[in-house]
DNA sequence: AATGAATGAGAGTTCATTCAT
DNA sequence: GATGAATGAACTCTCATTCAT
């Protein structure tokens, strides 16, 4: 079974090299300008090769957007799991930053994630997967009465909003004049989860004045 | 013969017609799925003709592009120069609630504006000029002296990230279960702002202990 | 218009050549080894100029096999219509010479409409309307006390069958040492027809002895 | 595991079953519609395997005629040597019913038997074999004085033309409202053997009114 | 101003076949 | 004896674009 195995762990990496170079594509040139003639290419393998690997384009892509979620949910399963002690609103913190770096390091992945049309494919992706822990984070503040708020729920997709509009404007527009990384992340992250700390003065009324807006 | 008659207009307003009827169809199928046949096809006239009005695919994508942003400005000027006398906090959020409903309301501008990938052309487009009015808001805020830091930069990207977020997530993922749309962006944009408002206790060095983890 | 119907014109010759071409690669080859390709080269075309005329292969295939239906429905109905007057047995063998001669003069008409296997197209084929003809013949016949047997519909199948079975061997199998033409057709039509005619001897119950064959 | 098991008999049996799957194949799905990659898959084995049997794809369809040629001829041979003292005229019959039943029992191996296009081989298959038991029995029809006619090649042609007749259609036209089978193939074939039986009225210059036509 | 005709390029995909193992 | 890996060639069809009219 030596050979059997052996070509059994060639075929796994070249299946990985090709899914890193369609990645690669995918991202540089968008999903429109992909090809499997283009990735074939690449790899300098022939076009018919690739379908000894995936059905077709269609699953290939399903494999990348799969992947990218999976990346992500580990790392943030990691986190959760590594700092149960901590104080509860720092270690929310410490995710959001998670969060963020993550896209930041592997932006094809985040794209995958979070960026792309889903109508390309059919598969239910595991956003919720990955909220979970978020909400998990924020649960655990709420019941600290860390915040002010108690509506878990709205709290968690607002967090989760800010923390996606920093990466992906980050990720998205790489030439605009940013401030240093950091600032703004910070900026972004201690805003948004400080805005929610439970404090004497809180003008709760706030939301009011703009109803209309949210309505004309 | 709606089509027949149409084609006596002058030539601006099918301009527009076409511009209109690409948007829809780039937003609704995707850039992938757009092809100049079936634009064509839509309003009714032969492939060429395109070719009278645009000098190709991508002159005709960046049109969309700079439409839309032209359209945002607009929006945010006439804010700005129509509420000068109001409090800056709330006439800041105020901004942000007009730019997170442009978006909502204008899902397809906004897609093309801030949620394409850049590379497709070549043009700089607007993002300063939208951005410039949120500039110019925060500073009032800063002035009046009601916000605890003085960096007029990153406040105005953070809290860009922040709306943009929100926005972005909620034309990109409709199917995902978010809580009523008028409270998440309340919840979104109220902490995000209020996190900034000058303030007896606040954690300042909370950007550090995340230090390690930007670089990790 | 005199410049529109002369392109109008023009497309409708173009089309027949294309159907030409197409049918000749189509019996010379067999639809297996047919492709657009080849017919667009046949034509000295491009490929995609193909499309301008017909929506796919099977759009053109089935063109093909109408026009041979329509082909040949003419030529019976101009016979049934040309010889009313005739003693009805003559005119019934006249029909089954034409219909003979016709799929040997037009051996791919005739294979397109009766030699292929219907499922590579999807719309009913007029097979029912050439058969009328000769179910018409046949009616006669009977009126006129012609025949021994009344089973009008049983006749014309079995007439039906013995004309398609010397064309078909004819046009399928060119290579057999086959006696001379006419006198092989004279022979299966007159044996078929004769065979039917009112005498005095018939061994009406030959039938039966086979009666076991057909279950075995 | 079933087909693992299959894996350990002879060769021989295992290219019968390789056959019998591609004639299923090929009739079911059409030639056009078959690849060896289907076959394969059908077979549970690796495509490259059908290539230790089989030199290419034209080798396999070429035994597949091959095969069925061989069939029929037993069949015929059989009844040939089983009814030596029966009535020659009723033997005729037999014969020609015996053919009709194998068509119509063993459609795949008369439709590469008959109805395929010769041209996709090159091997001259054994038509003439089949045909020589009939032949035979026509000769002794004639020897025995009971056909008015006395060319038995013609004869002979013209029953095996109407024969193939009613089995191709039958075959072909599975959806045509055919009348009773039994009917209409003793119809057929009484008509063309009893329209050959000495008899006193016969009008022989039939064949003579037809012979502009056959030549317009 | 508008278009029908035309096409080169390229898309995704399947196929028969080979060959090292 | 059997097969996984690989590929060149071919397939149908769509596209952006041009140009004569």
């Amino acid at each position: 079974m030596n050979a059997k195995s052996r070509r059994h762990v060639h075929k796994e990496q070249l299946r990985g090299e090709i899914l890193a170079a369609a990645r690669e594509i995918f991202v540089r040139e968008g999903y429109e300008h992909f090809s499997m003639r283009k990735l074939a290419k690449r790899i300098e393998y022939s076009p018919a090769s690739l379908y000894l690997h995936f059905r077709n384009k269609q699953e290939l892509f399903d494999c990348l957007v799969e992947e990218s979620f999976t990346r992500l949910l580990e790392t943030l399963i990691r986190l959760r799991d590594g700092h149960q002690s901590a104080d509860p609103v720092e270690e929310l913190k410490h995710g959001l930053w998670a969060y963020v770096n993550f896209g930041l390091r592997h932006p094809n992945h985040y794209r995958f994630a979070f960026m792309l049309r889903p109508p390309v494919t059919k598969r239910p992706y595991q956003v919720h997967g990955a909220f979970e822990v978020l909400r998990y984070m924020v649960g655990r503040c709420i019941a600290a009465k860390r915040f002010r708020v108690v509506d878990g729920e709205t709290t968690s997709q607002a967090l989760w909003a800010s923390a996606h509009g920093v990466t992906s404007l980050l990720i998205q527009r790489p030439t605009f004049p940013w401030v240093a990384r950091k600032n703004l992340i910070t900026q972004v992250i201690d805003a948004a989860v400080d805005g929610l700390l439970a404090a004497p003065e809180n003008n709760v009324e706030a939301g009011e004045p703009h109803a209309k807006l949210s309505r004309a």
